[in-house]
DNA sequence: TATTGTTATACTCTATAACTATA
DNA sequence: TATAGTTATAGAGTATAACAATA
């Protein structure tokens, strides 16, 4: 029980054809026994696709994105509330939110009831952008199914959740 | 089909507990669906448990660990190589390797035939480095094992793996 | 002329600490 | 005194383009 997942490590090549035949696969290693690791490799993938398809044509960083959808399914949200979702730091929520409200995205309020506290709401044109953003997510998502089988892409979504959880 | 999985769209809270009561879990709405979206937020993660077990105690950042574990397991590279491997840019890996050369883990040695290139090559150091490394990072998996069983671990490392492929 | 690797520069992102205002 | 949010500053990370050496 000591050793990483022996399959993994001591696994055959498996790994990346390039288009020029000069540049042979590494070999793993015991690299290929951490999930770290490949979650870092599969996030160039999801990167690369969530750029093509939502970042360039919205001008949205990944947070950024993150943040509006979280906005549009959850509708008056605190700051606090945000920066825990998305495992942020204040300031950086800050500048985050001051961008997206010059940009006309969202608005602050003032709480109602505690002076301290904000709501954060979309604005018209915030929700025209996420409900836009949305529906390109399909196709980005679709592409990834030219890897993953549905059943897959659904069994990888709750394996990541249970590694999300707190 | 144009839209995304409902189950995950459609899917009750099933989010964060928080130590405190006053942070209700928000919503994930379409995010649900979104394989990028929980590749982030499960590396919160797999890095803060990296960060304990390899990152500080051997003052490694990933990809140094990464490319150092690369190194072990492919005795002479060429920083081409590396770069591809690791989907770095090539001025990037010539500063990654800058320090770690200064750290005596590393040599660049003259490639025989190619007076362009170079060989990347472990240090006694850096082996004896890389070594103790690997050793720490069966811990670290283990401690995943909280959160996932053994078939699920092996499970996600082959479909973050076909993610991954070129 | 193409390729490998390096240098120089600028830009983005993120983290820490100090500050304001409410409670 | 504690909390929500903001401001200020500095540090790390990353990308682009220009350069040197070799093929």
């Amino acid at each position: 029980m000591k050793k990483l997942a022996e399959p993994a490590a001591a696994a055959p090549p498996e790994d990346c054809d390039d288009a020029r035949p000069g540049a042979p696969p590494l070999q793993l290693g015991p690299l290929g026994g951490i999930v770290g690791f490949h979650l870092a490799r599969a996030a160039v993938t999801t990167v690369d696709a969530y750029e093509r398809h939502i970042g360039k044509p919205y001008e949205l960083r990944k947070v950024e994105f993150s943040l509006l959808m979280l906005l549009r399914s959850n509708s008056p949200v605190s700051p606090k509330q945000l920066l825990q979702s998305l495992s942020l730091t204040a300031p950086k929520l800050t500048i985050l939110v001051d961008g997206l409200e010059q940009r006309g995205l969202l608005r602050r309020e003032r709480h109602p009831t505690d002076g301290r506290s904000r709501h954060l709401v979309l604005t018209d044109r915030g929700r025209r952008l996420t409900d836009s953003a949305t529906a390109a997510a399909s196709p980005m998502e679709l592409e990834l199914l030219t890897r993953l089988t549905r059943a897959e892409h659904a069994m990888l979504i709750e394996l990541l959740g249970k590694l999300a959880e707190r």
